[in-house]
DNA sequence: GCTAATCCTTGACTTTCATCAAACAGTGTC
DNA sequence: GACACTGTTTGATGAAAGTCAAGGATTAGC
C-alpha cells in the first residue's frame, strides 16, 4: 500500500526527495480496538499520521473517568505540536476507537526537513493555528454551554458534514457522551427528550432530524460562534427535574 | 521608554535589524481599565505583546456570562498564532484588566521577517506548542475537576509561583472566578469553607496558606498532571448542601 | 439459536452549582 | 464624614447533571 502523505495538510509542501527522507524514519502500524499508542506523560519523540480508523485523544481523571478531548480521523496528523518543545511529553493518551492504521514520524528527523524549508514551517504554524482555534472553541463550549446545547451544537455540526438530516452516529454512544463531557445516562435522557419533542428520530446510532430550526436554536449556534450575539433565543424554563423541558417560542426573537 | 522587544520568547531571535523592521509596524498603546482592545469576530490584521499591566482574553455567552480563557502578563504575546491563518479572525475579546501598555505588530510585516528566519519560526512553533498544552489543560481543569478542586489547584499553582505561603490574590475575586468558571459567589463560598476548615487564612485579597498537605488532596493535582494516578485519596461524602463539606481522611492513602 | 457480555435506557435520589436577593465591606468623591 | 459605587459575602431556593441500581436491547461467541 503505497499512501502519498501529503494528503495530510502538514506534508503538503513537501518535495518527492523530503517525502522520501520522511517516510525512511516512518513506522506503519496497525491497532485493535481500545488499543493504546501512548499514554499521557509518555515521551514524546514521535507524531503520528491516521490512515484509518480513528484514534480517541483523551486524559483520565482521579476518578477514573476519561474527557475525550478529539477523534482524530484518516489523513490527519496528531501530536506534531509537541516536536518544537524541550521535553515533549504527550500531554493524553491515544488509543485506537475500532481498529485503526496510523503512521508514526521520527520528530528529530521531521525538524531536519523543517530547518531547510520555510514553506512546510508555514503549513505547521497553518495548522497549529487551526488547533488552537478548535481548543479555544472546545473551552467555550464546556463552559458557557449546557449539555443539551452541546449535544444540540454537536448534531447540527454532524448533520452540516453530512449534508443530509439523516445520519449515522459517527461512534458509540458512550464515547459520544464523553466527548461531549457528559455522562452516558445523560447523553441518552436527552437525546430521549428531543424524540419526545419531536425534534429527531432515533433509531439505534441513526438520527433523523426533524426539525432543524428548534434543534438549532437549542445549540445557540450564533453566540458560540460569537456572531449575531444580540440574537438571543427567548426560553421559557419549566423545568421540573426533567431534562430539557422548556418550551421554545419559536418566533423570531428580534422584533 | 525603550523597551527591548527580545525579552518576548516570540522575538528573542531576532538581530537588530530584524527588530527595527519589526518596530517599523509596531504601534504602542496604552489602555484605561475594562477598554477593549479588540472583540471576538474582529478580523485580525495585528498582534501584541503587552508590556504592562495585564490583558484579560474572554469569550461571551449568549446569556451574557464571560469565560476568561487567559490573563495576559507582562512579556507575553498573544494572538500571534492567527497570522497563519487565510482570513484571521480572533476568537476571543481583549480588555485591559486595570491599566495596561501593549505594543501591537502588523502580521503581514511579521510573516516577511518569519520567512527569511528560520530560527524565529521555530519560536512561533514552540510558544504555539506551549500554548496548545496550556490549553489543553485547561479543558482538563474545566471538566474533570469541581469548583472546589480547580480552586485548590489554582492556590497551589499560585503558591509555587510566589514561593511561599503566604501571597495576594493576582486579581480581583470576581475575575479570578470567571478564570475559574464559576460564579464570585460560589468562589467567596469555597474559600470561606477552606478558612473554616483552616485550610488557609484569608484577610481581603491576601491568602495564606496553613495546611498544604489537604490543599493538595482537595486539588488533585497528581491526576492533572497525569502523575500517580494510583493515588486516589479518600473522601468520606458528607455534603449537606453545603460546598466542600467533605472530611477529608488525612491518612496517607496508600497503605 | 442460545448465552454471555456489552452497551444503552430508565427511574429514584443526591450533589453541585447557579440564581436571586439582600446585606456588607471597601474605596473614592465631593 | 456622608454619599454613592463597586465588589464581596451570605442565605434561601431551584435547576442541571451526576450517581446508583436495575432492567432492556444489541452484538458477539460458540
Amino acid at each position: 500500500m503505497n499512501i502519498d502523505i501529503r494528503v495530510a495538510h502538514l506534508f503538503s509542501a513537501l518535495n518527492d526527495d523530503q517525502v522520501r527522507q520522511v517516510m525512511e524514519s516512518s513506522h506503519t502500524g496497525t491497532f485493535k480496538d481500545g488499543e493504546s499508542l501512548f499514554e499521557t506523560g509518555d515521551e514524546a519523540a514521535r507524531f503520528f499520521l491516521v490512515i484509518g480508523g480513528q484514534i480517541k485523544l483523551f486524559r483520565v481523571s482521579a476518578n477514573g473517568d476519561q474527557k475525550i478531548i478529539d477523534i482524530i480521523q484518516p489523513g490527519n496528523t496528531f501530536a506534531e505540536a509537541l516536536m518544537f518543545m524541550e521535553h515533549p511529553v504527550y500531554p493524553v493518551s491515544a488509543e485506537a476507537l475500532g481498529a485503526a492504521r496510523v503512521i508514526s514520524f521520527d520528530n528529530r528527523r521531521f525538524l531536519q526537513i523543517l530547518s531547510e524549508s520555510n514553506e512546510v514551517c508555514f503549513r505547521i504554524m497553518g495548522t497549529m493555528s487551526q488547533r488552537l482555534r478548535g481548543l479555544i472553541k472546545e473551552i467555550d463550549d464546556l463552559t458557557l454551554q449546557s449539555a443539551t446545547t452541546r449535544l444540540c451544537a454537536f448534531l447540527l455540526r454532524r448533520m452540516e458534514e453530512v449534508g443530509m438530516p439523516d445520519f449515522t452516529l459517527p461512534a458509540a454512544k458512550g464515547v459520544l457522551a464523553a466527548r461531549l463531557s457528559m455522562k452516558p445516562e445523560t447523553f441518552s435522557r436527552i437525546l430521549q427528550n428531543l424524540s419526545v419533542k419531536k425534534v429527531l428520530v432515533i433509531k439505534n446510532n441513526k438520527i433523523k432530524i426533524m426539525d432543524e430550526d428548534i434543534l438549532r436554536s437549542f445549540a445557540h449556534l450564533e453566540s458560540i460562534y460569537g456572531l449575531e450575539p444580540e440574537k438571543s433565543i427567548e426560553i421559557k424554563g419549566t423545568s421540573m427535574t426533567d431534562y430539557c423541558k422548556f418550551t421554545l417560542t419559536p418566533t423570531d426573537s428580534r422584533e
